[in-house]
DNA sequence: GAAAAGCGAGAGCACTGCTCACAATTCTGT
DNA sequence: ACAGAATTGTGAGCAGTGCTCTCGCTTTTC
């Protein structure tokens, strides 16, 4: 019978991922084993080697699909919202998204977004599925330009051209003072949840989802007001 | 001589928690290792145990230590502003220090704020020193404050319970609208040396420090500015 | 000066990642 | 159909880790 091997080969490779996840929810990145994998699957511990070259290849692959279930929860949020030029409600909804998937995959999102692993250089595999989930934050950028937004935040002179990059990689024209604006956003965004997350604000906040909440609502109204800045009539100018 | 073995005891502390740091300079705090301590100290490892109980103990002394100097530099370089009612240069002199510490100590900040070890839930003392460089920007919301600029930031209802807490810790008065922007502003700050410290830029913007001065500009005149949101002439109400 | 406390050495346990030679199994080309 | 090749699992083994325990030696204390 052909492809029997193959079939096997593909299913232990599914197990050892499958283990190694739950392992990941257990024991945090650092209790990941090898052997403790190989024990569960009723191997010796030289047997997994078969499937999996080391332990940070196995890293790696766990890291690859996390980004791209990652990637895949922004991208349904987004799009479950019915109103397209809704744009603040695009942007709590895929906030809200990233926020939840992280919440309840605490480890697999300190993998992505924790300390990385020294001596661990992100292998070019990872940035393909990494960008997924930030594609969705630069569509939502995009079409927030379409709709005509203006807005007067300065641009520092210093970072247009580094934020040039970011059309280019992406494919999609945004107007500099947005991306400004949008990478702030996505800034607070991945500070409040990791803030959150990793417990720093037990002793400052009761509810620590309350950083989050006024973060995505502030940043809503960034991204979509307009304005910002000076001009109140309290302001000693 | 009396003292003679305290003192000894002391210095050889000292030692341990040094080449401890080294050693997380070196590999990151996964490779620390009591027996690379031990050699390098010219000690059988089971010596080191006479003056730390066990790795856990002294990974949290090492955060209790980096709170510390991390808390420090975040002072000094508030203190550094002559101005004092000039928020605006003392937020951005606060979030530098912080933003150049981390990039000086990487390994230390990651131990602060990269993934929390598993399983090791942060000792009650470590959340002391944790307070300090929290302190300084928390004081500079309450310093803001006194300047008797108003904001028309909308205050989410229920975050006003939440907020109440951190005037009691830290037993400054702050308005309910400046702590929402300050607590954000903190977001964004901590978000935005997280994703450049941990390398999640490199495929976003040519110079990763970019986004910090973005982020730093921008919320720095959120908090010294006033009005935000709504009222531009594009804006399709 | 004797008792007590502190210190370093060394052996040992249980665990880890990883390598290698060997045997058993399955696939493949003729 | 059968021989050769490729694949898979086994078990031993190396080097490393955290940590414990006992045994002497030194310093401090009474």
């Amino acid at each position: 019978m052909a492809g029997t091997r193959e079939r096997a080969r593909a299913a232990t490779t599914a197990d050892i991922l499958c283990i190694a996840r739950e392992q990941m929810a257990a024991l945090g990145a650092e209790g990941l084993s090898l052997r403790a994998i190989a024990r569960e699957l009723g191997m010796v511990s030289s047997a997994v080697y078969r499937y999996v070259a080391s332990r940070d290849e196995l890293l790696t692959a766990l890291i690859i699909d996390s980004y791209d279930r990652l990637g895949a929860a922004a991208e349904v949020a987004d799009r479950g919202v019915r109103r397209r030029a809704d744009i603040r409600a695009r942007w709590r909804a895929v906030a809200n998204a990233i926020r939840d998937w992280a919440m309840t995959n605490p480890s697999e999102y300190a993998l992505l977004f924790g300390t990385p692993v020294p001596g661990y250089a992100a292998p070019q595999d990872t940035i393909g599925p990494a960008t997924r989930y930030t594609l969705v934050l630069v569509q939502l950028l995009a079409d927030l330009d379409a709709t005509g937004v203006v807005r007067d935040t300065p641009v520092p002179k210093a970072l247009r051209a580094d934020i040039a990059r970011l059309r280019d990689v992406f494919g999609v024209p945004v107007h500099e003072s947005t991306l400004v604006v949008g990478l702030s956003a996505w800034a607070a965004l991945m500070g409040a949840i990791n803030l959150e997350l990793f417990g720093h604000l037990h002793n400052v906040v009761d509810r620590p989802g309350a950083l989050f909440e006024a973060v995505v609502a502030q940043h809503g109204e960034l991204l979509t007001g307009g304005t910002i800045g000076g001009r109140t009539a309290s302001n000693p100018t």
